[in-house]
DNA sequence: GATGAATGAGGATTCATTCAT
DNA sequence: CATGAATGAATCCTCATTCAT
């Protein structure tokens, strides 16, 4: 579920050779995309960066958009993020919550190029508009859902219809790991450190939702 | 203060007949964008659009920036946001607050194409892409002041830093504002109706920053 | 005679501002001109140095060639060179032909900019490259009547045709000047001073028609 | 050495068919440079005149100055003109005076239009004006060092310097030719047979720099 | 599978010249 | 006479994609 775009079930290489040359091409354009952005990006800059023929671009994928799926589906284990997903645990709410604000901000650090491109990508390609919107579809509904829970529970007190909760604060965290990660731009530091990033959207998210001490 | 970039003082006409050129040129140009995207949009086409000769299009600007940039200024105005600026009113700290998160969201919601290609041709173009950033940054500072002068007066109780807060916050509304108003795509709602809205967003900023009820 | 071209009788301006406006616009040409080239000068250009209208332009001259041709006539005077017509004065024939050559890179060198421009212009319009000839012609028949006249009065021994010698002596002089004056380029010295060009010119020049000691 | 500009190492063509298309370019490019002069000729008559697309001009150059510096590259050999550089040879001097100025006009007439060509861009582009420059300055300098070895060995008794005197005598020659196989115009002679032109040419250089008999 | 040359449609931009005011 | 906006033909150059070797 949750497929890359644009990927049209291109048979893998068979020969040994060829999944080398797929690699290769894959983590070229990967280089190039960071270095040059997606829409800079020549095919003849990857097929360069790969040290294989033009041509040979075309065994492979079909245009530049396949290439970008091909890196985007590369590195979707690690762009997958934990979510809120657990937050029925029988752990404290409060350390659920933070556990998974501290993941996504990690995830998001360490791709934080790869989601720059993504949107950018999603700006100029509606195959990918489509693909940011599911992804970031399937994040506020695991966030709903455990909106639901906790107030179900009596943890989260705020009077707020869940899946518009979770739009907003899911919201307000990619926001801001966006806008620390990628639109750095000059300043230096621009944003606290990190620990300081992930205590503050921590509380702010849980004081909105007013959650409650633990009764006991 | 806060120029649209790439208007190197260009002088504007001298002529009415001139003004008029200009003026349906930024018009059309505005329409294409809106129509085409900013990158499809051909100066062609604008200058089609506007009933003129392509030559034109070079008296008034120098290039798909410029006219951005001019259609940009055009419409400055009626995206300046009011923003927190007067939290320190005799009003309540609540409805001061949410008249602004209103009118922040009416503003973005009149100007939501325009702001969506904003969007786009950030991801395009370094200049706009720093211009985007100045104001976003002018409105978080607002807040960030607002939100420190509501801690001085003890209404807003937690304890946070007052601009990572903003950053924060700030971040929450217009995320919410683009998803809404910018990336409807296909659902035919998505969005709940506009003052729910305004009112979740109100009531979770305020409960992020614990607003004490007014004591009297 | 020796009319400058593409100057089709255009009736000299009637009123005083009129004359007031083309002798603004023909200096005003002649800087552009010798700041960009020809070929880089753009009309609009020349108008704006001139501080007058576009249109007013086309008041005065139909095109480029146009005013570069009043340009140059207005250089006139200063260009035209002696030559030699009076080798048969009663002066010593070295003298005459040193004090020749003196004026003719004296001439030269004043108006270095302007011939520059010229071999610029005649490369690339005919009408310009057919002036140049008519000019170099002159200055070659004079001299080489000058050659014979000094062959019959048994001054010049060179048994060569005057004609042929009079082309390859007088663009020796010119060379030297356009290489001296023109194409300077960069080196900083690259011709000698002034006085050791002339008399080394006029050296070379009198002992390749073997100038005989005057006999008396 | 002596190197033509604007070619920025560009890697030949790997295929024989890569080569075959290049070298049709090239011809193209003379070709058409000759026909319509190096300002009027666009780029599409050239992959016109080679029978290719205009796509694959730019496999091979990045405009009209690489391929015209491709061109004279071609026609570089031929060009290259012997000077002046064994004077010193057991041979008598005049003899071989006459034999190295023989070699500059044949090769000047060989090439007469790529001259007349060379001429015309060097007054447009800088880099060919120094190309231009830098021949010029190794003809003469060639020259130079003859001129002074024929005056340690007392052969040329005139007492100038050889540098300068260099200048002037190339320059006649060089402007001789040009003027004769270049700028021929109208005249349907104009210029003398061309026996008889090497013959003055090398009378008058000897003359000027009064070559002595042999004495034995 | 790999190679890399060939393709050519498509769009931005320039600037001399005109002409209504 | 002066003004200056409007005109639009004309060319350069890019680069994704194909295909013969």
């Amino acid at each position: 579920m949750d497929a890359v775009p644009a990927a049209p079930v291109r048979p893998l290489p068979a020969t040994v050779r060829g999944a080398r040359t797929r690699a290769g091409l894959v983590a070229a354009a990967r280089r190039v995309f960071e270095r040059d952005g997606y829409l800079d990006a020549k095919l003849t800059d990857i097929t360069k960066a790969a040290g294989c023929a033009t041509g040979s671009f075309y065994t492979y994928f079909a245009n530049k958009e396949e290439v970008f799926a091909a890196v985007l589906e590369q590195a979707q284990q690690d762009m997958m993020h934990p979510g809120m997903g657990r937050v029925n645990d029988s752990d404290d709410p409060y350390a659920v919550l933070e556990a998974s604000n501290r993941a996504y901000l990690e995830a998001y650090r360490r791709n934080a190029q790869l989601m720059g491109l993504l949107e950018q990508v999603a700006q100029v390609d509606p195959e990918f508009r489509a693909f940011r919107a599911r992804r970031a579809d399937a994040f506020v509904r695991r966030n709903a859902a455990g909106i639901a829970d906790l107030q179900e529970r009596g943890i989260a007190a705020a009077a707020v219809d869940p899946m518009l909760a979770s739009r907003a604060l899911s919201g307000m965290v990619s926001r801001l790991a966006y806008a620390t990660f990628v639109g750095q731009e000059s300043d230096g530091d621009g944003g606290a450190d990190f620990e300081t990033l992930v205590a503050t959207v921590t509380l702010l998210w849980a004081n909105a939702l007013q959650f409650q001490p633990p009764n006991n």
